[in-house]
RNA sequence: GGCUCCGUAGCUCAGUCGGUUUAGAGCGCUGGCCUGUCACGCCAGAGGUCGCGGGUUCAAGUCCCGUCGGAGUCGCCA
């Protein structure tokens, strides 16, 4: 080792040691006699100071370096006097008294430093991800998802699961995310895709008697990317055999128990809250609802059936549902210009209109209010359980409009009004999910979760009759909002398995031929087995309290999947394509 | 693919209604001074393709169109 100690744990303790520490120029304040540098290393930062009286070359080289040199110094540890502690750093009590100091390399002048307090735009940090990457901050953002793996994989171990890899290099099966490609040199023509889970794999390690494993797995989708959501990302895998759905929940619980113990030191009260797919619908408008608050959907259906207002009745008449949600004590807090921000928000989510009623301590006050009689104001601000100074918003449309309408505008104004404690976890599973859904675009039915789910022993009467009415035996944990993990008992039936491709529409010889390998196995004694991934990116993140994905991935892409930092994705050499027999045919500008 | 926001010095930003001459400030950078600072201080200085291209205009950082890049979001994400 270069050094004897880090920068950031030296103490009081130290002093009168002599020691060698390693690290990069944080500042430096030169008062032309005394020269102080501010050393950082990934544990810290701790002052070193240059005297004249230690000669005139070591002080010429302590005047000479520069922010983000590479230094090696060696010194006395020194107590500092009372009156310079520096009570804001944990080695201010102390000082490096350098008699020795030899400049590892130099660095140019950066374009940020990581010193920084305010960061610079997120283009920059990623060109130069290296040096956004000592930032404390990430620093500590990258340790803490050491330690949550670290904490995943302690968990599971106990409870006698086995890490196996999967492969990267697989087969590209129908439905689901788009793949990323890999070109065969061997099978000119032929492609590898990347997983975009090891569902197969795994599955197949149940049929192999491997009956609990987990896997910090990498997957690829080749889809657009949101804040929570990045081209290749990490999920916890695992599957478990010999079990049914209770068993996946409570190994779950007993998980997110563990983290919550270990991380925040916290008794996390168990079972997790579970509500069905149905309900979380009726009551958030949304699949993954962030619980840490209420402001729950209420339906005035009748209410409105009555009222003169035209557009509520019209929707109505049309099967359509009138639904609301009330903002506590946002009357004021919204001008009539926010509303109509609000308004084209909601737009986004195919809902034609957004009204809002501004309740007053005489009644509604709203430019439709007067559609309205007295008791039915009054009965509106009851089932909003409403008073003076709430903003009521309503949605008058298709069932599913108002609920992603009103689900949307619920998550936002959750975060407007600040409804929630930033620092809270909340956790709770959604069952229940339809198996299929309608796709009306393509007149045809997909699955929900995927084509391996099972349904609910008790719908598959409804094949045939109404598919829509399938419950799936899949379950997913919403976490503040996020979908924080999602699994399923998987069908380990040929037949059941036969069944469902054939109502997704995948004839029997395609099916055969994308996933023989999965229907083979399923036919050579098939335990029961289930399993859930989590999504290990978004964990870091809700335990950190980030917005966006990419401060907890070391290397991120942009929202163009590019890497800023490598370059990629790039062309490649002429040779290399024709090694692989591809020819680029590049769309037209 | 759609919608929205952003792009001015190395960085963070200001730049009014389109018109004050040479586009400013702080930080950083360069040189000088400084022996207890810790966002050190003081003095001086350098540094600009206003993302790029086109248009409107007597006049464009400012308005319009296009384009590139970044971000958010809808679609998409079994």
């Amino acid at each position: 080792m270069l050094r004897t100690h880090t920068c950031g744990e030296l103490r009081a303790e130290h002093v009168d040691q002599t020691v060698t520490v390693c690290g990069w120029v944080d500042s430096r304040r030169d008062h032309g006699g005394l020269v102080f540098i501010d050393l950082r290393d990934r544990y810290g930062k701790v002052q070193i100071v240059f005297d004249p009286s230690q000669g005139d070359d070591l002080h010429n080289l302590a005047g000479s370096v520069r922010n983000e040199y590479v230094l090696k110094v060696t010194g006395k540890v020194v107590r500092r006097a009372e009156k310079d502690v520096n009570p804001k750093i944990p080695t201010g009590e102390i000082d490096v008294r350098s008699n020795h100091l030899e400049v590892l390399n130099a660095s140019r002048v950066v374009p940020f430093e990581p010193g920084t307090l305010n960061p610079p735009n997120e283009e920059l940090r990623l060109k130069y991800r290296f040096l956004d990457l000592r930032r404390p901050r990430l620093q500590e953002l990258m340790v803490f998802r050491h330690r949550l793996t670290k904490l995943v994989r302690d968990y599971f171990d106990r409870h006698g699961f086995l890490e196996i890899e999967t492969p990267m290099l697989g087969r590209s099966t129908p439905e689901g995310a788009r793949d990323y490609l890999v070109p065969s040199r061997v099978h000119p023509g032929c492609f590898y895709a990347l997983p975009q889970s090891p569902q197969i794999y795994k599955q197949i390690l149940m049929i192999a008697g491997y009956d609990r494993y987990m896997q910090i797995a990498r997957c690829f989708r080749d889809e657009d990317l949101r804040a929570d959501r990045q081209p290749e990302f990490t999920q916890v895998d695992i599957e478990m055999a010999f079990v049914d759905r209770e068993d996946i929940l409570q190994t779950v619980d007993g998980l997110v128990a563990f983290l919550m113990q270990e991380i925040r030191g916290v008794q996390h009260p168990l079972p997790l809250p579970r509500l069905t797919y149905a309900e979380s619908m009726e009551r958030f408008g949304s699949d993954k609802p962030d619980l840490r608050y209420g402001m729950e959907l209420k339906d005035i259906g009748d209410i409105a059936a009555n009222c003169g207002f035209g557009v509520f009745k019209n929707a109505l008449a049309s099967g359509g549902r009138v639904r609301g949600l009330n903002a506590v004590g946002a009357a004021a807090k919204y001008s009539r210009k926010q509303i109509d921000e609000l308004t084209v928000f909601v737009g986004d989510f195919k809902a034609k209109g957004l009204a809002f009623f501004r309740v007053t301590e005489t009644g509604l006050d709203s430019p439709i209010a007067k559609f309205f009689g007295p008791e039915e104001q009054q009965a509106i601000i009851q089932r909003f359980d409403a008073k003076a100074g709430d903003l009521i918003f309503i949605v008058a449309d298709q069932p599913k409009v108002t609920s992603a309408a009103l689900g949307a505008l619920r998550s936002r104004l959750g975060k407007e009004l600040a409804l929630f404690d930033p620092n809270e976890m909340h956790f709770a599973w959604i069952l229940d999910f339809p198996l299929f859904s309608y796709n009306e675009e393509e007149k045809k039915w997909d699955a929900e979760h995927h084509p391996f789910c099972n349904p609910v022993p008790d719908d598959v009467g409804y094949f045939e009759t109404d598919p829509g009415k399938i419950r799936a035996t899949s379950y997913d944990l919403v976490v503040n909002g996020y979908e924080g993990a999602s699994g399923s008992v998987r069908i380990h039936d040929p037949v059941v398995q036969q069944k469902v491709f054939d109502l997704l529409g995948i004839p029997a010889e395609e099916a055969e031929k994308r996933f023989s390998f999965l229907l083979e196995a399923l036919r050579y004694g098939a335990p029961p087995h289930a399993g859930i991934a989590l999504g290990l990116d978004r964990w870091v993140m809700m335990f950190t309290g980030c917005d966006n994905i990419r401060d907890v991935i070391a290397f991120p892409k942009t929202q163009k999947a590019a890497d800023l930092l490598s370059g990629a994705p790039s062309n490649v050499d002429a040779k290399q394509l024709k090694e692989l027999s591809i020819k680029i045919d590049e769309p037209k500008a």
